[in-house]
DNA sequence: TTGAAAGCGGTACCAA
DNA sequence: TTGGTACCGCTTTCAA
């Protein structure tokens, strides 16, 4: 390993365009036509390596907010980051849009706009002229977001939620499909007196509250008498879980749909301590087919949830870049059924 | 030139700072004053009005390329996404990381650059001429990328990860130290015959291998007389775990590191499944601190991480930027300590 | 108190 | 095949 002795000058300024063109020897336009390969004008072999060397000597780096100033666009998608922190599904479903997005040649980036909502948010996000919002939070975005996005040239703005807004695509994620699919098989398996589990933590009622209107909204469809639905709040700690077991059977539930499989998991395993048998007394319900539900004992019955392939909704947003005078659309993206094990 | 009559409301493109000081009728430096509350400058109250009047009936958002551009520097910081998605324990801390950025009025921004590596993956966060760039993955980087960076003008580049690179600062996260952890522990328990559990999935090496150079860099330092070291490869799904403990006894081992609480909790099942009793047979050690394993009967004994407050390293973000003289600095942040419960 | 104008770094039109 | 130059939107002297 060769040590370098650092006697460069620290504070030399950033190259532009300029330097390259002065070291070069040419005209600034002739290093765009040949770091850009315009295909309208042709340069001859010698300039372009000339310019090549020149470029790389220096360590040139084009100024993405120059170039897309004079272009008067760019290729940027923002999409903002929720505040809460999302699942494995989730993020796993952002990772490949992201992924599919840059195959489709746009930069995609995450913009943290902590503390503010609405036409705020909105307003931060158009500064940076994005061509294309993915907003995860159409609740805080609100119809009058979309317009500030919009004039600010946004030629696209999606919803990825379980909500929709005005003016806006979405890529609607009904939870409540989670809901209804968890209720009709606790139906199906003789359960009446249903309980939903609740999280107490904060910003899950954006997930929890659509699934809790879906079981709803089965018991309600299938008009069996003596069918009942308890919502049933629960922290994500052991010490909330041993209590609300303790009064489980005060509780008179049957059958119970636990948010998610970790929630599930706390649920089944203080249920169990108590002595509580699962699923003779109680069926218990998850969500999101994780891993560690196949691992417990019973294995935990849960909702699987499938999401459209990222793929097919970066070509959405592509299409819609190209054609902005599409009318806003809503894409019902999301899937649930029962994977049926042994806790139900 | 024939000036060409603007139809106001016909043309829906986006108004900038000109627009807003013709409809006010002032000048466009005048706007810019107003807007900005330039303080070396005092304009009118009635004007002011009038400004902001224009500005809000337009719909005025300020172009924060052109902004940016004109002033020669930005309040970026780039955070570019690593492509293998983080558990709760990383996600968290960069979430509280950027929210501190956040409230330093830096504005962060995660950038996907998936598919480069290196000096390509510089190149292009460059473009954006960020003014910091905290990267997850440092040997992705490289000294070239580094310098790439700084080329363009970015006053601190930090890596973040469990790696260092010549000429960035570092929050260096060890993961030896975990593995170190929980090796300590296996011994203190008596343990002498170690697995260390090494995940097969593609990404996780960053992570992994630490941990296993680091148990064995504590097996070689205690110099007890019999303790060795055996790497284990395992899938995350249950085929692979049920493989595994078919053949467990055969490996001999009297202890064992499964990488995290999630490898350990598949492990654990699958060697309950095969009847090998933990701990006596085989002590297991998981890290992370999940929830889950507290759940889990024997209780998961686990490596508990400790990571710096988002708030402690967004200030030193914001010292470098201020002071980009000081030298690269290594700051080893990663504390790890274990929590024994049942299974060891 | 306000305005005219230069210029940040690129791109692309028009000439040479 | 190349160069000159206007301009993208905004900030900031310098004058008025």
């Amino acid at each position: 390993m060769v040590q370098i002795p650092k006697k460069e000058p620290a504070r030399r300024s950033v190259p532009t365009s300029a330097d390259v063109a002065r070291l070069a020897g040419v005209s600034r336009a002739t290093v765009s036509y040949v770091l850009n390969n315009t295909s309208a004008v042709r340069i001859s072999e010698p300039t372009r390596r000339r310019v090549h060397a020149a470029a790389r000597e220096l360590g040139y780096v084009p100024h993405a907010a120059a170039r897309s100033l004079r272009a008067g666009h760019s290729r940027m998608v923002l999409m903002p980051t929720s505040e809460t922190p999302l699942g494995p599904l989730l993020s796993q479903f952002f990772n490949e849009l992201q992924w599919a997005l840059s195959r489709l040649d746009y930069t995609v980036v995450q913009y943290a706009s902590l503390g503010m909502t609405g036409e705020d948010a909105a307003r931060a996000w158009a500064e940076l002229r994005p061509v294309a919002v993915l907003s995860p939070d159409a609740s805080a975005l609100g119809p009058r977001g979309v317009e500030v996005l919009k004039r600010s040239g946004a030629k696209a703005v999606f919803t990825l939620g379980p909500q929709r807004v005005e003016g806006a695509h979405a890529l609607l994620m009904d939870g409540r499909r989670v809901g209804e699919a968890a209720a009709l098989h606790l139906l199906a398996r003789g359960r009446r007196r249903i309980g939903a589990i609740v999280p107490e933590e904060p910003g899950l009622e954006i997930f929890s509250e659509p699934r809790v209107e879906g079981l709803r909204k089965a018991l309600r469809a299938v008009r069996i008498t003596g069918a009942s639905l308890t919502e049933v709040p629960l922290a994500y700690d052991e010490a909330s879980a041993a209590r609300l077991a303790a009064r489980w059977r005060s509780l008179g539930l049957d059958g119970v749909f636990a948010y998610n499989d970790e929630y599930a998991m706390l649920l089944l395993r203080a249920l169990q301590d108590e002595g509580v048998a699962v699923p003779d007394e109680t069926a218990v319900v998850g969500s999101d087919d994780l891993m560690l539900g196949r691992l417990l004992r019973p294995r935990l019955s849960t909702v699987r949830i499938e999401l459209p392939s990222g793929r097919g909704l970066a070509e959405l947003v592509d299409r819609v870049v190209r054609d902005p005078g599409t009318e806003p659309e809503v894409h019902d993206v999301l899937g649930a059924d029962v994977v049926h094990r042994e806790s139900s």
